[in-house]
DNA sequence: CTGAAAGCGCTTACAG
DNA sequence: CTGAAAGCGCTTACAG
């Protein structure tokens, strides 16, 4: 019922693996055969067959993208746009993305394991980075090409990673709200954890003492206080409006009586007031060379593994005010 | 180099199609040669080849969740939940998810199209409802299985639905805040087209008429005044949140003023004070549930469509208060 | 530059 | 209850 590769050899008058070598674009084929062989798929509807393909050259022409897993995905804007991104190139490349997901690390490692033994996938993208786990040992143990969105800790050689550099997008935080005149500023977060915590808060302080100012970190346990800051770094968008309204409570105006920075630039930046002055991580980017690095991966597996760099984006708005 | 079904036949001492059977769990096989066979398979650490077996069989072994063509999808924590548990229960199906999403109607079109035509999967589930669009035309024209969650306003009888009822939760949410005492109700809505927004006012009008009381629709364009209305009926979370805090610019105080009750309990609900009073919509179980009737029909394409209708639970918070 | 043929790893009527 | 064989729709060395 469905139109195959012999039907339409059928109708151009060739075989089918001549039809099959111009679907690939094979130089061998003179370009007048290519156009009756190409003219007879699209008067024919012709649709390649994916598992045949698949079975036959042994490649899946599909991806994996495996979440984090955490119970909060849902709430981080991050993980929904990055998956538009990457099937967004992949679609391009003719790719198809399937999904990883799963609340435990075992989950995760079943689900893997499973797409690639099946076949489903040739390679994947792991949306979270950090301290390798039973994913991230099961894909190197066995060389299966991934990339990982973020900053891998351990083995970092062996592994391809896109990410924002995050020690530079702090530093430019604290030197911008310098650049305002605030002399006193404290780095806020919720967690003492995590690649992310790390690089933002080292990118603060290397930009605090290069200043020759003081600064401090604050975590917002129950009882936050300011303190004598007039300036804030905050870890992500969610805290930084959780911080603004506890000050708000204590009858600290943001940015009236301190400044806040902070990171992503997700929804939660323009929903109240004041938005938030914060950083564009350029999600965009992050997907689509994630999807390219994998892609160059699967075509050469022995070349070097490498980190690639993605540009962010200060969004001025309204939580920040010269002192 | 990886095990196939020959393999472990030559080490179960049977026929490759023993084997297969025995994976199938044929009722035809004794219980004696399918131990047998597990044995080799698991000694042997087999696996299917998933193409192979698409090709074999005809069937791809995975589904396909369309999102809608919406540029805003990552600030809807909805969506990335309602992929989550669809994976959740397509996995316990042994079923692969994959996606497709776009900005508009016709890249979403070509994405569903490739998909199915080129048999990577089996049907599909829509995350967006209302009047028919390319997308679910093409469907049904083609006769492909598929589930909507969501409302479908068009040729209703002919497709498979999960829903919650919005016109009930609506009255109920009407319902709750009348025996607080509140008479001056009013709905407050940011859209005026959608059938959630249909649904959710008409369960709305309803209610009010059937308490004898007045309520009235408010647009929320840039100038939003309460007017005499103490207590609202507000579309979805973040609208509520954007509302109380304009009134709250105004010098009017949630609860204390005015009472709000929102729907989808999402991140947003606990994001700020007053945490909302809001209407759970049990995203797990339309997700499990579409899974599971799109499996169905699946099976049995000619089975009537039907509507499943998921309950739905109010959280009570701090956003609403007895008169 | 193109064709004929084997093979990828399964499934499933058909026999027995 | 089980086996032998054909076939699913491609790809790709091997010939010519």
């Amino acid at each position: 019922m469905s139109v195959t590769i012999k039907d339409v050899a059928k109708r151009a008058g060739v075989n089918a693996s001549t039809v099959s070598r111009t679907i690939h674009d094979h130089p061998a084929i003179s370009d007048k055969t290519k156009e009756k062989v190409k003219k007879a798929m699209t008067e024919l509807g012709y649709s390649r067959n994916s598992a045949a393909q698949m079975l036959a050259s042994g490649k899946a022409g599909a991806i994996g993208v495996v979440f984090p897993p955490v119970a909060n995905k849902s709430e981080q804007p991050f993980f929904m746009k990055i998956l538009t991104t990457i099937n967004e190139e992949a679609r391009k490349n003719k790719i198809t993305v399937s999904i990883a997901t799963g609340y435990s690390n075992a989950t995760l490692l079943s689900q893997v394991q499973v797409m690639y033994q099946e076949k489903r996938v040739d390679g994947f993208i792991l949306l979270y980075a950090g301290k390798a786990d039973d994913v991230r040992n099961y894909l190197l143990a066995d060389d299966i090409p991934f990339v990982v969105i973020g900053t891998p800790v351990e083995r970092v050689n062996e592994i391809t990673a896109v990410d924002n550099d995050n020690k530079l997008m702090s530093s430019e935080a604290t030197q911008y709200l310098a650049s305002l005149g605030h002399k006193r500023i404290a780095f806020i977060s919720n967690v003492d954890s995590g690649e992310v915590f790390h690089e933002r808060y080292l990118g603060f302080r290397m930009k605090i003492q290069a200043l020759g100012l003081t600064g401090q970190l604050l975590r917002t346990i129950e009882d936050f206080e300011v303190g004598s800051a007039t300036a804030l770094v905050v870890l992500d968008d969610v805290l930084a409006i959780r911080i603004i309204q506890r000050l708000s409570e204590q009858g600290i105006v943001v940015p009236d009586d301190v400044s806040v920075v902070s990171f992503n630039n997700s929804i939660f930046a323009s929903l109240t007031h004041p938005y938030l002055t914060t950083f564009d991580i350029n999600v965009t980017q992050l997907g689509h060379r994630s999807v390219q690095k994998l892609v160059h991966l699967l075509a050469h597996p022995e070349d070097y593994r490498e980190k690639v760099i993605v540009p962010f984006d200060l969004k001025v708005r309204e939580s920040t005010k010269a002192i």
